[in-house]
DNA sequence: GAGCACTGC
């Protein structure tokens, strides 16, 4: 199997299948009748239904590509747009990178003789900046739409734009059953109206393809619990002792749930006759090490059961062989943003249908399972249809900023196919205009604004990496760095035995008074330096494979501004630590201030922090060196609630009058009493 | 005082 031997990939895709078995073959000739007609076509199918594979193969072999254009398929996550692209070309029988290649950041596998390519949404999405008609492709396929990812959604909008200027243009767009009708309503004209001379009825149209899974019987509990673990528990242990053996994957919400769920599971093996078949539990998260994940893979020794105790990373993202039993606690851990607040909130709520039908769906795929819900049936009949969008629950200053550089200015009445609250809108609005970005008339300024959106950076974060540019800060180095660390998002370091104090231990070395966007700048420096090694890393509880993706990220970030014509001022060496007086360390930190004045907090006597508006109480993550140092005010790159208390990470203490410098209208307003 | 679900450019 070839997929065994790709060891570029880190998780295992689907078991390979013969193309001609799939019962997609049957719908060939419909599929290409419905695509060479309706501008539209949605196509419902379940995974293992081949559609991903066959559909762009059938356009290549129809003649879609016959006038030198394109066939693009976008996925969610790189992994699935690697291992798909690699199944495609080897069913072809051509190279990776020839006829069939792809496209993800910091890796393009395509070459002048490509045909179909494979991409990220997102990718697709920054494409449409430099050719926003996407005129190199004859059919643009939209999969796993049902997912409503941030960048899919808008991604569909913009084709629905674009299929109004272009009638040569296909769009196919794949879904799970529940939406499909919700996005043939979305692309096709109102009732008497026509693009293109089309009308309603025959501007697209919606195709079932059968999956090829394996029934899985589900049971349910007779009442509701007030505590999924334990029952979790019990579920393992009453398949473990009345069922055929066979592997178990359970859904729980988070890192925290499983440590318990497994530390209960052991308490309970331990009872056990040592004849009896064993247990084998492992965690799986998206913390862990590469290393740590790769163990779910291995088969499990004779007489061992598997038992994958896993966060939502085993829905979509991650898909296990041979699991026979499912166990779903019937809740997901989700983020929500507050508009009124500006913070993220973590909250564990009930899954939809969608979810649950999909978590199921993972014991059937190697023969007939199981899946027990730890709800009543008559829960399950009140779940939602399908998860919230993204663009519903999200801070929308990215995909505000980047709408507005595509040109389209009116951000509030977009089409989009589900609608934001304004508050949200208004909110990225407010944010954008006292970054700089945008200008009274509502376009975005030059050459600021337009810079913060091309920038594959958050706009805070964006307007400070420019500002370091400056010859004020003179900090383009070193903000550089930090940049590429902050995308990490908190997960540089990594407990690469299980040893929580070894990793704080590990995090004191590189600690400084001024705060976390130093420290991170000296483990990045520590880490070039170390010559980006392995043994390095493990020796101080990093994780390796992150630390290279911020050298990838930091040199992408150095490409965009040198791109921009915005260069490192040319400082002699002697010159670099003072500029005007000022040293290194402190412009560093005048500079955060000047993208992240937003994010201002003053430490209280007890430790923790308020606001500026003095309405909110936050407290520095326990990874941050104010965890335990003092400091007045600070700025800081992250807030999230979880547990009810609000946490904020990546702090660097400041002055208050840099704040006032920084922004002066903010802070002025502020005094007046606005909020 | 004690902790981030999951993606992506």
């Amino acid at each position: 199997m070839a997929d065994d031997e790709d060891t570029d990939v880190p998780l295992i895709p689907e078991l390979y299948k013969p193309a001609a078995l799939l019962p997609i073959a049957q719908l060939r000739d419909q599929l290409l009748y419905t695509i060479e007609t309706f501008p539209v076509t949605i196509v419902v199918g379940e995974t293992g239904s081949g559609k991903t594979t066959q559909i762009p193969r059938f356009c290549l072999d129809a003649g879609w590509c016959a006038d030198g254009k394109q066939i693009a398929v976008t996925q969610p996550r790189r992994i699935a747009a690697t291992s798909v692209a690699a199944r495609v070309a080897e069913e072809l029988g051509t190279p990776l990178g020839q006829r069939v290649g792809y496209s993800i950041r910091f890796e393009d596998v395509t070459s002048a003789n490509t045909q179909v390519k494979f991409v990220t949404d997102g990718l697709l999405l920054r494409e449409m900046l430099v050719d926003p008609l996407l005129n190199r492709y004859s059919i643009i396929m939209v999969d796993e739409a049902h997912e409503r990812s941030l960048s899919s959604d808008i991604l569909l909008s913009l084709l629905k734009k674009v299929l109004r200027k272009r009638d040569d243009l296909r769009v196919v767009v794949s879904s799970a059953t529940l939406e499909a009708e919700r996005f043939l309503d979305f692309f096709t004209p109102d009732e008497g109206e026509k693009v293109h001379g089309k009308s309603k009825e025959d501007y697209g149209k919606i195709i079932s393809i059968e999956g090829r899974t394996h029934p899985v019987e589900i049971q349910y509990l007779l009442e509701p619990t007030n505590n999924y673990v334990e029952r979790a528990v019990d579920a393992i242990m009453s398949i473990h002792t009345s069922e055929s053996p066979g592997d178990i994957l359970v859904f729980l919400t988070g890192r925290e749930e499983i440590d318990d769920c497994i530390d209960m599971l052991s308490d309970r093996i331990a009872d056990q006759s040592p004849n009896h078949q064993k247990l084998l539990t492992l965690p799986l998260y998206a913390g862990l090490s590469t290393e740590d994940q790769m163990f779910i893979f291995q088969k499990a020794p004779p007489h061992t059961t598997k038992v994958i105790i896993s966060t939502n990373i085993a829905e979509a993202s991650v898909t296990i062989d041979h699991i026979v039993y499912v166990i779903d606690c019937g809740y997901v851990k989700l983020r929500t943003y507050d508009a009124n607040l500006g913070i993220e909130t973590l909250n564990i709520i009930p899954v939809s249908k969608a979810s649950a039908t999909q978590r199921a769906g993972r014991a059937g795929r190697t023969r007939p399972g199981k899946c027990f819900r730890l709800y009543p049936k008559t829960v399950f009949a009140q779940l939602e249809e399908a998860t919230f969008p993204e663009i519903q629950r999200s801070n929308l200053a990215p995909v505000v900023l980047q709408l507005l550089n595509l040109g389209i200015t009116n951000v509030v009445r977009f089409d989009y196919l589900s609608p934001p609250p304004s508050s949200l809108i208004t909110r990225a609005l407010d944010l954008l205009h006292s970054l700089g970005a945008l200008a009274p008339t509502g376009h975005l300024t030059k050459p600021l604004g337009t810079r913060m959106a091309e920038l594959p950076l958050e706009p805070m974060l964006a307007r400070t990496l420019l500002c370091a540019a400056t010859p004020a800060f003179s900090c383009l180095d070193e903000m550089l760095s930090i940049a590429a660390m902050l995308t990490l998002q908190g997960n540089a370091f990594v407990s690469h035995d299980g040893g929580k104090k070894q990793l704080d231990a590990a995090r004191r070395k590189f600690a400084v008074a001024e705060g976390d966007h130093l420290t991170l700048y000296n483990v990045y420096e520590a880490f070039v330096k170390s010559g980006m090694s392995v043994a390095w890393c493990r020796e101080h509880s990093l994780n390796h494979k992150n630390m290279v993706k911020a050298v990838s990220v930091r040199k992408q970030l150095a490409h965009y501004l040198s791109r921009f014509g915005v260069a490192a001022s040319p400082l002699s060496s002697s010159d670099v630590l003072r500029v005007g007086g000022t040293p290194l360390a402190e412009r560093i930190r005048r500079c955060l201030t000047a993208g992240f004045f937003a994010h201002a907090a003053r430490m209280k006597s007890d430790g923790s922090f308020t606001t500026v508006d003095g309405k909110t109480t936050l407290w520095a993550h326990p990874s941050s060196v104010f965890f335990h140092r003092k400091a007045e005010w600070v700025v800081y790159t992250e807030i999230m609630e979880t547990r009810g208390k609000v946490y904020v990470r990546d702090l660097s203490a400041v002055e208050m009058e840099w704040l006032v410098e920084a922004a002066p209208e903010y802070y002025r307003v502020r005094d007046g009493g606005r909020r």
